[in-house]
DNA sequence: GTGATTGTTTGGAAGATGCAAACAATTTTG
DNA sequence: CAAAATTGTTTGCATCTTCCAAACAATCAC
């Protein structure tokens, strides 16, 4: 009747996960606001936490819970697994100083970019991007810029799974524009966001790149349009961005 | 018949726990690994790993599974609900470069010190601990700080649950002592360690306050008891030490 | 090519889990 | 200050999950 949904998936696992999240997006909170939002009984909600507490995957502060520190150690855990932490912040605090722009480092994850790192310049333009937020790839430079390393079936995979949603007038929409773009991309080397996400910002990045043709994530360098101009726009920011690119690179292989 | 185990805890997410800590220890693993591991079957992890795939908490990477970078975001999320962590780097830096040593900062967490970061000047010694380790509290400097200016009641409970180990013939192993001892560093305002927790291994450490009683954590110096003598264990370092931490503690009320 | 591994998918039985309701303990309200 | 409305906690219970065992396809070992 209902769909064989193989892979199964356990509810009381889902519940879990959910309850995590909302305390990630919420900081603290009580029993009864949890089970309102996530519109579970107190009694049920009540017992996931006492078994997170149990395991101090979460603490108790009065009648408040929150995050526990296990996951600053998951945290560190995953960025030592990454294996170029590191190496970027490094790399991104010398750029960002040297553009007095906003730089940021992305990866890849579930079809999506993750950031994993950003740096203001003093008159850089603030986002509300921070680490872990996510982002659709085919609308941002750092995306485009992984997205052209990738083979073209994981490509198609991925806008099946997310579409092409469209921010404003010049975001690509169309799925041959897209890939044309990526060939380009590929020859030059680096990727341009032309206000593509948003109205009045430009950026370029250029891909990190394990070996050939297996890309770790991307550089970007991001500012308003009226500063994003000829020359420093199209050579100037992308020779400088595809540099640290491959300092990035090269420190990753040594390490 | 068994006792009446409330608060009940649930299976399933146990089951789910116990599958990211060995992600977490292991940074990458088969299905088959895990499930001896954990005597579990199969077919359960392949289900609860499912479920972690597709909320995205996991990756896989072919046959191996890792822990996903949203782990990395959770862990940002705990850092800054600490509203200490930039602080604490920032004065570790220095603190460990003026003093050529070892230098830590932990917090409480479940009746353990959790180490929360950590930074060596050259010539330090090399201890195994990093962020998200954790200790007792009765044998290490860090620990006797924090204790210091917990409430009796408090104090007793996490005795009541851990005991009072003993690691070499220096550890605080009887409670009337250790309660002496913390009456002194109340008064005195810094912890001494003289080789309690590891042989050849002294530290100095200052609790960082919130409040008049309220504890954030501690900061510590460590080092090999040849160069932990005299004058500099039993002045210098406590005053540096003491230092770093009221610098802490004026940083954070403004931030 | 055969045997032994994988990971995946089933059906089904047992038992865990989530609900509803009552509990005590606060807090809010009138 | 009592009444009313919250809170978190605990219970018994019905039912729906969940975990197991077994069979499956797909690799891998040799």
């Amino acid at each position: 009747m209902a769909k064989p949904d193989s892979p199964r998936t356990i509810q009381a696992v889902e519940i879990n996960l959910n309850i995590i999240n909302f305390l990630h997006e919420h900081e603290r909170a009580r029993i009864t606001e949890i089970a309102n939002e996530l519109e579970w009984t107190k009694g049920t909600i009540h017992c996931h936490l006492a078994t997170l507490l149990e395991n101090e995957y979460v603490v108790r502060d009065g009648e408040h819970y929150k995050l526990g520190l296990r996951y600053l150690e998951l945290g560190e855990s995953v960025k030592e697994r990454l294996g170029v932490y590191d190496v970027v912040t490094d790399e991104l605090d010398d750029l960002a100083e040297e553009c007095d722009e906003l730089v940021q480092f992305a990866t890849e994850e579930h079809g999506r970019a993750v950031y994993l790192y950003k740096k203001g310049g003093e008159r850089a333009v603030q986002t509300a991007s921070s680490v872990g937020k996510r982002e659709y790839l085919h609308c941002i430079s750092l995306g485009k810029a992984i997205l052209a390393y990738y083979p073209r079936e994981r490509v198609e995979e991925i806008i099946d799974e997310y579409g092409l949603p469209g921010y404003t007038d010049q975001t690509i929409t169309n799925r041959e524009e897209l890939f044309d773009q990526l060939e380009t991309i590929r020859e030059r080397g680096y990727a341009f966001d032309d206000e593509e996400k948003i109205e009045g910002l430009r950026c370029v990045a250029a891909p990190v790149k394990a070996s050939k043709d297996e890309v770790l994530g991307a550089v970007s360098i991001s500012g308003p349009s009226s500063r994003m101009t000829g020359e420093r726009y199209r050579e100037e920011l992308p020779d400088k961005v595809t540099r640290s690119a491959n300092v990035i690179e090269i420190n990753t292989k040594f390490s």
